[in-house]
DNA sequence: GATGAATGAGTATTCATTCAT
DNA sequence: TATGAATGAATACTCATTCAT
């Protein structure tokens, strides 16, 4: 109850949405979830789309944050990776419902959260980006497109986690995901590393 | 007006979804398309949900008939591992926007879609986790998870081309698919072969 | 029943904005008037505003194929005149209702309507100075400004019946309807004739 | 600054109300343009509606005060019914967007207020049955009804005036407003007139 | 089977009004 | 007195779905 009513807003709308999606996620709920009347969340939001966006941006705000809180001090590239694909996942665990959601109904709040999105992505790209370029200025990596490694690394992240997250596919093997990080860090690495890694 | 009215039907809701998107294509509109009263519709679909469903069952039915086609008679693992990239890129620029769409508009439509899309996405890791299997087997690679890798490898792909799909962003530099594809393999290839490829 | 629904909503809505007026009548109300579902309303008339606009174009078109029913026949500019002022009048009394609000709410439904009115208020004039100009050509009247006097003609029938139909205001004198459309056409005459009437 | 706020408050819905219609001017930009908090139109006035009713009765005050001054001394009825279609007109003229405002607003608020209304119509009805009164014994007008002569006198300046602040129908003919007024008052005078004047 | 007229559930949004300060 | 942050009632409109023909 002390809390910014902007901010109380967003948090149950994070919460709404994570439940129900974007298109079911009703005002009227949302408004009842933060306790507050439903004409308010007008007041500081000019429109459900305009309440998704926010809620957006700052879930990832919050998610860069915490990466750059994890990252400083950090020098080795390899151990950067590391902090990298751990944060990411306990982000994306965290944080399970409301990435579904996001993903799933990004589509319906148009072109200029997507073009916010794509900075995002762009970001760690571009952080992913440096820490290779850094790595292949020590001598460590081979020369190779950061960019491309860049968003394949982003992308082997993604695609093993994804199904976890998505589908509870935890069955397959219960593999703890510290494990998986180092799995995909030693194939990873080994494809741009200098010197084969086994 | 030759072909079957099921069919039909579900090639006017390609088209009209990937114009406008699940939420935003009508019923009556993609009737309109196939030439057929709305009612007939439900005839064939018990509801929009279901077409959708169908619709999307239906492109990735098409998309693996059409890799089985292409893998059929080549043996080398590292040259499936080519073709898969290309059938994969070509069929996500032909269908660009009805890729866009379909991963837009996922969450709309719920979770048996999604867990048919497991299901789709399972069919295709399985398919490279023998390949990489296979790999192994003639010594030509490490001893890795093939599951893991499998995943590394559809990610690797989706993340260097969703951006070009969905944000055109052609800027960076205007490299070829072909040449992304090189890229991407030559990595991976490293990644996981027994000797370095350079 | 039988009506088609078209106009079936029509009087419906006449109905129900007679009695509560343009912003107070609700669409779901009219429906239920009309004994049809809200939806179908939105088949016949593509918005609230378009309902009202047809609504007043269908009463006034009624007020005038009554107008030139009951003129059919006459020569006599002066009869004529008094045709015109029993039709006038006996329209208002009849649809007293529906008359105070399409004047009081006309402002809401905007300029269309308004041009579509004006058109309407032309006609009438037009007959008028017909009928005057006729008049003049016969040497019954003097040579005055036929628009002037048609709306004056106009605005003199308006003007005492307003009073009546808009605030019940029949306790000053209860004077007949028809001997007020006498002293009014007595007067009106007087002002345009060659030879005083009296 | 100076003046009285309630005063404030009218001048400025005055100004709202005559740009946006009665619907469409929300207390907040009221508030706005008289420089005030919101609450404070509470203050002075009960609700919208009441706020509207006084504004209508401050405007229609204001034009009585300066008919009856205009009219002050004159002693000829003739002369007298020129001055007052005179003193109409200019005002109609200069309240043009309010006049438009008031008139197709005026069942938004109701009741009370065409009451108001009707007590100022008939002022002005009475004012004239005055005038026509004192003509009439003055032996310079016929024994007429002077209610429903007035009347008359009243219509006929609004049915002409009105299309010209509605809907600047000035295309006719440019008759400036004071020739307009010599042939109504030719006609109307001949009407009652004891001698014909032409 | 095929149709399309009819339906009504579901919801974002506005804005006059209140009331704690 | 004056304020403006908070409120929630009220409503037009869409469109998937039904069903009589």
């Amino acid at each position: 109850m002390i809390k910014d009513k902007r901010e109380r807003i967003l948090l149950a709308a994070i919460e709404v949405v994570s439940q129900k999606g974007y298109h079911q996620a009703s005002i009227e709920e949302i408004a009842k979830t933060a306790d507050i009347g439903k004409g308010t969340v007008y007041v500081y939001f000019s429109s459900k789309k305009e309440l998704f966006r926010e809620l957006v941006k700052y879930s990832i705000q919050k998610f860069f944050e915490m990466l750059e809180q994890e990252l400083n001090g950090i020098r080795d590239p390899k151990e950067k990776l590391r902090v990298m694909m751990t944060v990411y996942t306990r982000f994306a665990i965290k944080h399970t419902n409301f990435a579904k959601i996001v993903l799933n109904d990004i589509g319906a709040v148009g072109e200029p959260l997507k073009r916010w999105m794509m900075t995002a992505r762009r970001k760690m790209a571009d952080l992913l980006s440096d820490i290779i370029d850094q790595g292949i200025k020590q001598g460590m990596f081979r020369e190779v497109d950061r960019q491309t490694v860049a968003l394949m690394f982003i992308g082997s992240m993604g695609a093993n986690i994804a199904p976890r997250i998505f589908f509870d596919e935890t069955d397959v093997e219960e593999k703890t995901y510290d494990e998986l990080i180092e799995k995909i860090l030693e194939i990873f690495l080994n494809g741009i590393n200098k010197k084969q890694v086994w």
